[in-house]
DNA sequence: ACCTGAACACCGTTCAAGT
DNA sequence: ACCTGAACACCGTTCAAGT
């Protein structure tokens, strides 16, 4: 039931955790599937929608540990502790989302405007609401950018503790901002 | 006055603004200069040496446009206006800047703590004041890549004037949360 | 449907040798 | 001090041909 492409994916994820972005390279790929370079081309137009696969493999995957909370706060919260989990599965999980999520994703927008809608749902002003999810993202990202390219992958368990709660502290901030020009 | 050293970097940055980040290749460098590849390397140990090179020079030419405000708010805003102006000012700025910069950089480093230093002498903790920091940070890096990625460079006035609009209300939104976690 | 074999136009980097 | 010439071990991608 699992397509050969499906195959190529699962190599192409498992090739990241051992050599890391930039050193993801069709050849290696290829080599880890006992297969000539251009055989790849039958699954996939280009790297690019190779990479581009990958990511949207990864969020499928986005399963979320936990029930969501009721209130606005925390499923905000909520959202970006899972999307930086989810980031965190691969080694430079970040980066590779930031760069090569497809804009027109489906599940991704449905993701967005299902958030927008939870806050105006709780009686926040919808460009509020919008400016409130991008600076979440846009934090979640650039945190977890850098949090990879200094710590490696797999991190060890006390910087990552380390890095959560950091990661923790500057979401409450962002949280707190929205509570305060609530009022 | 200029070393040789100079003008190849100054041939890297152009070379940057017309290609960008993932096409910028030492033989095209090269070319641009009129020179071997290989000749490159008496000059700078290794590509990445070169890009680190960059970024040092991105950000030693940091001028800050106008006087500095005296209040911790308007100096923690007029700090990451300024990092994102730098940033906007190459193609791909914002992932060369997050990228290369290395780590030890005396200067990111002084301008880190001098930051952190005006927090604390306005009476804001240091563990709050580190936070803030590196939350707005954090932010200033994701929204800046996103934005280069989207928009490619140089973007037309229109969008642009919209993404300030965008990234000064999350970065309020943060500085809200600054002086909300203050009372 | 999937892969091979072979090629093409590129990369970063090294190093002896030239001026 | 700076550069050439030439090489080495790589890249992504295409495409006819095989099974």
């Amino acid at each position: 039931m699992t397509s050969r492409r499906d195959e190529v994916l699962a190599a192409a994820l498992e090739l990241l955790d051992e050599v890391g972005l930039d050193a993801l390279t069709t050849r290696k790929l290829a080599e880890k599937l006992g297969v000539q370079p251009g055989a790849l081309y039958r699954h996939f137009d280009s790297k690019r929608s190779l990479l581009n696969a990958m990511v949207a493999r990864l969020t499928a995957s986005d399963e979320m540990i936990g029930e969501p909370p009721a209130d606005w706060a925390g499923i905000l919260r909520y959202a970006a502790v899972g999307a930086r989990a989810t980031m965190l599965t691969r080694r430079d999980g970040a980066r590779l989302m930031a760069t090569y999520l497809v804009p027109a994703d489906e599940t991704a927008q449905l993701f967005w405007h299902r958030l927008i809608g939870t806050l105006t749902a709780a009686g926040i002003p919808e460009s509020d609401a919008i400016v409130a999810v991008d600076t979440v993202f846009a934090y979640v990202n650039g945190f977890t950018i850098e949090e990879q390219a200094r710590d490696g992958h797999p991190a060890d368990p006390e910087r990552r503790a380390l890095r959560d709660k950091g990661f923790q502290a500057g979401l409450d901030l962002i949280i707190a901002g929205v509570t305060a020009s609530r009022n």
